[in-house]
DNA sequence: GCGATTTAGTTGAGCTCTCAACTATCGGGG
DNA sequence: CCCCGATAGTTGAGAGCTCAACTAAATCGC
């Protein structure tokens, strides 16, 4: 039995055209300033920075999984790496022999303090300077509406 | 001398998060389902549609590279993968002999043109029924400011 | 014309991500 | 107690991306 495809009208289609160009060109940007300034992707940072908000800096790899949006097997290979690095530490958990805790070591602190100054900039010049705060807060309540709707279903 | 930072105000701060969780969730949701129905990224997708839209259903490598929004290393790299599996061809350039053109193929639209209805109506699903039609219209002048914002500078 | 610069595109190495398979442990039901 | 399904995390292979280096051809400036 034939579906009919519930094609986009012109309007939405030059929305998402828009979005992939926005988006896309944005975390490039990010990605590429963060490489070059902290030697990191923004995915690690993004890692360095969850587990510095984490009391005792330290999550357990699932914990930390869900708060930095990734999957348990790229949060394993990342955590790797940054082991490797010295900014994180793997210990084994306490109440559950499955378990590993990751926590940021005072390198991987001082890594991310280092690098902060700069991607938040990089945030401000390249999102928040380009939009007025209604559209800031057009923009927020849109992302938690789609984060919801995404993670929901 | 020491520049002070321009830290986020904690609306900005929540705006930034949820929008990372945001467009993560929602490419990584859209990539996996293309990756499962249609066996390309969304990536090579996009390149497939920019050719399909071309004039002649073909393009120049640096200008199909701008339309699909890619470095020109990443367009290499793609075009010898779609050239593997048969949906794109590659020719000289009878103008400038630097040239390449990148050709959709006849399996390349096929292939296109089945992919499509369930990617839309992905897109569909997991961002349009979510926003009001307001909404739409707010993201769509917000994506366009950035895009312009991040290309011009 | 002709050397210097720019532009077009490719390539290879190294890194990150995904997917599926795997080990090990936990927790509940007979 | 023991089996069984669920959960925690890792691993390896393969795919895609980035960066820098490279070739080749066009174009600029004199």
């Amino acid at each position: 039995m034939a579906v009919m495809t519930r094609w986009l009208d012109p309007d939405e289609q030059r929305t998402w055209r828009a979005y992939l160009a926005a988006s896309r060109a944005l975390m490039d940007t990010l990605d590429r300033e963060l490489q070059r300034d902290a030697g990191m992707p923004h995915a690690y940072y993004e890692i360095l920075v969850q587990l510095s908000e984490a009391p005792g800096r330290q999550l357990r790899m699932s914990q930390l999984a869900q708060a930095a949006g990734s999957s348990r097997s790229r949060l394993s290979h990342a955590v790797a790496r940054l082991e490797a690095a010295g900014w994180v530490r793997r210990e084994d958990c306490p109440t559950d022999r499955r378990g590993q805790i990751a926590l940021l070591t005072h390198e991987g602190f001082a890594t991310l303090a280092a690098a902060a100054p700069g991607h938040v900039e990089g945030v401000r010049r390249h999102l928040f300077d380009a939009l007025s705060p209604a559209q800031v807060d057009q923009l927020r309540r849109i992302s938690e509406t789609l984060a919801e709707h995404l993670t929901g279903s």
